[in-house]
DNA sequence: CTAGGGTTAG
């Protein structure tokens, strides 16, 4: 990060004379419509300003009519900030307060670094900086994780006498904690001569986003008041620490209490809902957002799909997808990622060629979901195109993920080799996953060779996982190589993994069937059966399933760790290919 | 009503 002194920023405005010179010709080019209107709303020099100054003067227009945003900006890049003063002087408004308006259209513009400059160009020409000054300039630090500025304004506001002023506080109480310092929040949090619920929430938001769910939680259970903003806080916080039951738990106790959740609070139950598939509590908050109109709300309507997606509804998802009357990246993404790991893949290609149709730019999740088409039904030439043509025709570069999923294609394909390649040659240093997904080819396909290869480096990058130890061992006993499967446990011994590797997989095969038998008996005749489960489903399952599904003549969804498998007259969506 | 806190796809 960037993060110049504040001499350095202003060092930064000495451009001034090549500006001038750059600009003064772009109002000699032909320009469409009125060329005066255009120059009025987009002059980028102080050359161009005087230009538009003019004007107002010799039409007589209010000089309020400028757009003194466009003014300011303009001043703010180079050392014509007294010219502007000049003109902010006229209006007839307190000059602070215009320049406080700037900086606050700053501070929220794609570039905030304006607001930076523009704060120390207000302070060294003396104008009298306020309490709403200093709030903008702070938001900008934290729009740019800027620290050491922040520091400066944070000191500043102490230096005004600003130093009791609450909203003030809590902006620096954000930006500390947003910027990784924490110690530094909580150090000012303590010492603050009073708190407000908003103190409270920052507190709880940022420290959830350091991943320090247990002291948001204390917080939580801490603060004197909470408002719905608290508790959705809270509810998203446990969602993005991978705690959806505890963030469905209290949503219920919210409930309780007596508040309504809003739009924001839905999406983050949706997201609990997904999480762990609680399908009927999905669906009464979808009933409710429709009777609040929640629905038109794109977060909400994209939220929805990924919750039906994840619940095993590919169809409802469908429905909330087509009723959209807008639609944003995210929604195509969750959309074909759901068409994928329901088994749709040729569904999921040509929902993509539709969003290229419309316009809509894909982004690298685009990709992953047409990858884990791709990858699911074994399309090997159009995940190979797909992957080339990400970078080639889109610009965008593969992260981890893709190759991830490249090695997954080609490594259920049986093309280890070429996989083992594409690992060898990424640009990315390849993680766990990477080669998790090379093991578990090699497992399908039956290669100890490779499957040693991965294990080498599975073994350096993930010594405590016992998964792929699991999966070792399975491959050497499958090939009859008892001593190796032997050493496989032992190894795992030495190391503290004490995972019974038959009695587990045994275990598992019970429960699913388990599951199956109780959602017979409790379900009416005729109705899907959804069962969930956080690891692939064994082959032995799979078998029966399709045989049970013909005979009961019902369909049966399983949700397994990475796609859906949808059992239907003694055939499964996956096409036996997972 | 010139300022501060909560949200979605992998």
């Amino acid at each position: 990060m960037v993060c110049p002194l504040p001499c350095a920023s202003l060092c930064m405005l000495s451009s001034f004379n090549i500006e001038q010179r750059r600009s003064s010709h772009i109002s000699s080019k032909p320009i469409s419509e009125s060329p005066k209107t255009e120059l009025f709303r987009k002059f980028n020099s102080p050359f161009e300003l005087k230009q538009v100054h003019t004007l107002v003067i010799k039409t007589g227009m209010p000089i309020s009519d400028l757009p003194l945003s466009r003014v300011a900006s303009v001043c703010a890049r180079t050392p014509s900030f007294p010219y502007a003063q000049q003109i902010f002087q006229q209006v007839d408004q307190p000059e602070t307060f215009i320049w406080n308006s700037c900086l606050r259209d700053f501070a929220e513009s794609d570039s905030p670094f304006d607001a930076i400059l523009l704060f120390y160009q207000i302070r060294r020409y003396n104008v009298l900086p306020d309490s709403f000054t200093c709030s903008f300039v702070l938001k900008a630090c934290v729009r740019l994780q800027y620290l050491f500025h922040g520091r400066i304004i944070h000191a500043f506001v102490e230096k005004l006498g600003l130093q009791l002023n609450l909203v003030l506080l809590n902006v620096i109480v954000h930006l500390y904690a947003s910027c990784g310092r924490i110690n530094d929040a909580i150090l000012l949090f303590d010492k603050m001569p009073q708190r407000d619920v908003v103190t409270w929430n920052t507190m709880i938001t940022q420290l959830v986003k350091m991943g320090d769910i247990d002291s948001a939680y204390k917080m939580f259970v801490q603060m004197p008041d909470r408002n719905l903003r608290s508790w959705t806080a809270m509810i998203a916080g446990f969602v993005q620490c991978g705690k959806p039951k505890e963030g469905i738990a209290l949503f219920t106790k919210m409930e309780e209490v007596g508040l309504k959740p809003n739009e924001v609070t839905v999406v983050a139950v949706l997201a609990a809902c997904a999480d762990v598939g609680a399908l009927d509590l999905g669906r009464r908050i979808h009933d409710y957002s429709d009777k609040r109109g929640f629905t038109r709300n794109i977060h909400i309507s994209n939220t929805l799909i990924d919750m039906y997606i994840k619940c095993g509804c590919l169809k409802a998802s469908c429905d909330v997808f087509k009723n959209m009357k807008e639609r944003t990246i995210v929604s195509w993404s969750a959309m074909i990622q759901g068409l994928a790991i329901h088994g749709k893949a040729k569904e999921a290609l040509e929902l993509f060629s539709e969003m290229i149709y419309t316009g809509m730019k894909p982004n690298g999740v685009t990709f992953l979901g047409l990858l884990n088409a791709c990858s699911h039904m074994g399309l090997i030439n159009e995940g190979r195109s797909f992957f080339a043509s990400m970078t080639k025709d889109y610009g965008i570069i593969p992260c981890i993920e893709h190759y991830g999923c490249m090695v997954d294609l080609l490594s259920r394909a049986g093309l280890l080799e070429e996989a083992h390649e594409l690992i060898e040659q990424m640009p990315i240093k390849p993680n766990a996953a990477v080669w998790g997904a090379l093991l578990g080819g090699c497992k399908v396909h039956k290669n100890i060779e490779m499957a040693e290869i991965a294990m080498r480096h599975l073994h350096e990058l993930d010594p405590l996982n016992d998964g792929y130890y699991v999966v070792l061992s399975n491959i050497y006993s499958e090939a009859k190589k008892w001593e190796d499967a032997a050493k496989v446990r032992k190894m795992m011994r030495n190391r503290g993994l004490k995972r019974q590797l038959v009695g587990v997989q045994l275990l598992l095969a019970g429960r699913e069937k388990l599951a199956l038998v109780f959602g017979l008996i409790n379900t009416p005749p005729g109705e899907t059966i959804r069962i969930f489960k956080n690891l692939r489903v064994c082959e032995d399952c799979h078998a029966s399933f399709k045989l049970i599904s013909s005979i009961v003549k019902r369909e049966i969804v399983v949700r397994d760790r990475n796609r859906f498998h949808c059992f239907k007259d003694g055939y499964c969506s996956c096409k036996d290919y997972w």
